[in-house]
DNA sequence: AGTATGATTTCCT
DNA sequence: GGAAATCATACTA
């Protein structure tokens, strides 16, 4: 099966548009272990005019002068980059830099249905009892995927990390709602599943 | 099945 | 100092 990375085109829109267009892609990992291949089956968007966004500190309410330094500056990256970042202390989050050329933006991956090298994600994800705990939230499939602080700031559209279209691509069944884990703009409807996908975070 | 808590680091209203 | 785009475990009922 050969797979080819999305174009940069792909990411160089809105968040808003990108999270749901994501669902049903497949995420790569062509790791020296082996190929790991997962269907992304919820995204999450953020954009700079976003409370919730780790950029938003980085702008200033009053005159929209933009401070370009601290960890949401790398939201301004080019488009297609991975912006992997530390959760809580102990987990890494993977985004995609998405938005377009100039602009800040990024979209969450939450959740991937593993499809291949699910062998090699066992022994990374310990305390995984069922199949589906291997890659059912966000650190959890950087777990299961190797990915960390190694991929930060590496291009999405290139191996050996990067995001492809299925073969068959199939109408998803989408279903948008409120952000997970964030205190602010929770009324945004920014999350995205596969609808009854049982591979999403619970 | 639901709720609470600790782990651990980076960046700040 | 405290919050944060989380997760696993240990409780309660």
């Amino acid at each position: 099966m050969d797979l080819q990375p999305l174009p940069q085109d792909f990411f160089a829109r809105p968040a808003t548009d990108v999270a749901p267009d994501l669902i049903g892609m497949l995420l790569v990992h062509e790791h020296p272990e082996g190929r790991m291949v997962g269907r992304v089956v919820e995204t999450e968007a953020y954009t700079l005019h976003d409370p919730a966004c780790h950029a938003w500190s980085l702008l200033d309410q009053e005159t929209g002068a933009i401070r370009k330094e601290g960890r949401g500056a790398a939201l301004f990256g080019p488009p297609g980059e991975a912006y992997v970042y530390l959760c809580y202390g102990m987990y890494w989050l993977l985004n995609a830099v998405t938005a377009p050329e100039g602009e800040c933006g990024a979209a969450l991956v939450r959740a991937v249905e593993p499809l291949e090298g699910v062998e090699q994600m066992r022994p990374r994800r310990s305390a995984a009892r069922r199949t589906v705990d291997l890659t059912n939230g966000p650190g959890k499939l950087t777990q299961a995927f190797d990915i960390g602080e190694p991929q930060h700031g590496t291009m999405l559209t290139e191996r050996p990390l990067f995001f492809a279209k299925p073969r068959k691509s199939q109408d998803v069944p989408l279903e948008s709602s409120p952000r997970i884990g964030i205190s602010r703009a929770t009324k945004r409807k920014w999350r995205w599943t596969h609808a009854a996908s049982p591979f999403v975070s619970r």
